[in-house]
DNA sequence: TTGGAATTACGAAAGAATTCGTAGATATTC
DNA sequence: GAATATCTACGAATTCTTTCGTAATTCCAA
C-alpha cells in the first residue's frame, strides 16, 4: 500500500512556493530577503520551512555546495487547484459558481479580463455541445 | 481603540457555521447530529466549539431553557467574501481572475450556470460603462 | 592563521486549532 | 425518589504550525 502523500503546504509553505515559482531554485538566503520585504521572519524559521519542505517533497535541494539551492517540486497551478478544491469545499460547499459569482461580484476586473473570461466561457460551452 | 474583532472562523467553526446556515438556530445536539453525518465527532468537541463561537461574537444564544439554542451572527455570503479574500490572497497572488479561470477550467459547469455567469458579466460591462 | 560571517542541523518553545474527559447541574424515566 | 440520561462548563491533552536559539561547520578577509 503506498502511502498517500499529502502535498498541499502550509500558508508559510505556500509563501516560501511563491519566491520559488517566480524566481526558480534559489538559496535560504534569496528566499527569506524576498520574504522580508512584507514580513519581518527570521533566517533560521525560513530555512527550517525549507527543510520541513524538502521532507514533504515539495521542494527539493541540490546539497553540492555549501550553499544549497532549493526548487520546487509542485507546479503553481496543481498547488492552486489543490488547494483551491479544498477550498471550495469547506466553504462554498462544493459549488465553483457560487465562489466564480461572489469572486467577479466583490473584486473587480478589468474590461480585457472580462473578455478573457468571456472567450474561456464560450470555449467551455462549445466543448459541451 | 476599539479592538479589531476577528471574524473569520477557522474550518470547524466554519462547518458549525454551515449547518446554522442551513437549518436556522439549532442545539448543540442538533448540530452535533449533522456533523456527524459526515465525520465522527464528540458531543463535547462541538459543544467546545460553539461556545467559543460565541466569545468570538460568530454566534449568539438563548440560555432560557438548559438547552441552549445557538445562532449565527455572521452571514454566509460575508463570510464567503472574507474568506475569499483571504485564499486569493495567499494562493492566487491577490488576482481573482486568475481564481475565476482556474475554478472554471478544473471544475464543470452546467449550461445553465454558464448562462447566469454571462448575465454577470454583461451586468457587470454595463455598469463600467 | 585567526577571527568574524554565513550556513546547516536540530531541538524545543510558543501559538493556534482540535479533541475530549470529567464534574456538576438539571431533566426524565421507571 | 432513585437511577439514568442529557446538558453545560471547564480544563487540559493533543496535534499542527510557526518561530527561533544554539551548536557545529565552513568560508572568507585582514
Amino acid at each position: 500500500m503506498k502511502k498517500k502523500k499529502n502535498n498541499t503546504p502550509t500558508d508559510s509553505e505556500l509563501e516560501i512556493l511563491h519566491v520559488l515559482w517566480e524566481n526558480g531554485p534559489s538559496t535560504v538566503r534569496f528566499v527569506n530577503d524576498h520574504l522580508n520585504k512584507k514580513k519581518e521572519v527570521g533566517y533560521t524559521t525560513t530555512l527550517k520551512f525549507m527543510q520541513i519542505m524538502t521532507d514533504k517533497l515539495l521542494v527539493r535541494r541540490n546539497t553540492e555546495s555549501r550553499t544549497h539551492i532549493y526548487e520546487a517540486l509542485v507546479s503553481e497551478s496543481d498547488t492552486q487547484s489543490k488547494l483551491l478544491t479544498g477550498f471550495l469545499e469547506s466553504t462554498f460547499g462544493g459549488s465553483a459558481m457560487k465562489l466564480v459569482m461572489q469572486a467577479l461580484g466583490s473584486h473587480k476586473a478589468s474590461k480585457q479580463e472580462l473578455d478573457e473570461l468571456k472567450e474561456l466561457i464560450n470555449n467551455i460551452e462549445k466543448n459541451q455541445k
